[in-house]
DNA sequence: GGCGAAATGTTAGAGACTAACATTTTCGCT
DNA sequence: AGCGAAAATGTTAGTCTCTAACATTTCGCC
């Protein structure tokens, strides 16, 4: 992370990083699959799965997803660490890593979309209703990464969701 | 095209695609960037950053960009052909080419957010609306490629629109 | 100390992509 | 037709990520 974080991601050759780790190039490849997954390592999914699970299932399913993300990113305990911000910002930064985000969420989508068909939700609703929150939640994480504002990731999380139901649907009816 | 659905995406090698087209390797990094750029070609963007700038701006984001979708897809005129139909499913059964299709959708979503923004809406909220609705969008599209069920894949596009509206959210209240 | 297992290393190679430079093809113009 | 410039294509050599097969070292445990 040091080394990209210095002098990009790209011009960061697995030789460089091995050498700077002591170890050979093919040790390396050992603990990472590629290169890119030396960034990428979220274990959040089966918290978020849960919660989606738990939700009123008289709800509608976008709303459910909407409430179960909003749980499980409250639940977070403190804010975010400066490694993580790194992270984040590296990604936002490059175009191929940004797409790389959704080989994750796509994992995440997955696990939501079980919770929700598994409680009668119809399974093209689930999907929607994941990839919708999901999206957005990414895009006002990205955001958040390259335009920094102050604002704390956790409440941009929040306001990200809110804008999604209702509420942000009905914050600009009387404008 | 061919060969990547015969034989496999990532068992094509370039060499083999430059020579069935009877031209050097060199020549075909001329014409596509990346071997995965063949896949990759949607000009559509246009259509939707006007139709999105269209709507009317008294409603929240998340419907305008919405309903701008909704126009666009009814705007393409019918049918999605076989060659499409392939290459979606070619993506679809793939997971480093399905995260490949978010470098397609920044470019939309940068767009529609431009066209937000150009009318009065905050930007974080313009984020998070073109990327919830892509992101639903997307969803749909995909599930539509690896679970056949006969739909067309307008009328999908319209379902997966209206799942993340109001309709959506009453649809269900009732059940 | 010694044995088996896990971790690490070496070497060779495939495959995507780039850079520099040579060659051919195309095309407007006389 | 024929000339010359510009565009398209080719050749070669190289870098970098990632894989496979096999050798070597290190470590925990008896």
């Amino acid at each position: 992370m040091a080394l990209f974080v210095q002098q990009g991601f790209d011009e960061t050759t697995v030789a460089q990083i091995a050498e700077a780790a002591g170890v050979s190039q093919m040790t390396f490849f050992r603990y990472f699959p590629t290169k890119d997954a030396v960034v990428f390592d979220d274990p959040y999914d089966p918290v978020i799965a849960d919660l989606v699970a738990a939700q009123d299932p008289g709800l509608p399913a976008m709303e459910r997803v909407r409430l179960g993300l909003l749980g499980a990113w409250n639940s977070v305990p403190d804010a975010v660490d400066d490694a993580t911000r790194e992270k984040i910002r590296l990604i936002a930064g490059h175009t191929r890593l940004t797409a790389g985000i959704w080989e994750n969420n796509r994992r995440t989508e997955d696990l939501i979309v079980e919770a929700l068909t598994g409680t009668g939700v119809g399974r093209v609703e689930a999907r929607v209703a994941a990839g919708a929150c999901l999206g957005g939640l990414t895009a006002a994480l990205l955001d958040w990464a390259s335009e920094p504002d102050g604002q704390e990731l956790r409440e941009r999380m929040s306001t990200a969701l809110d804008l999604m139901g209702e509420s942000g649907r009905t914050a600009r009816r009387n404008r």
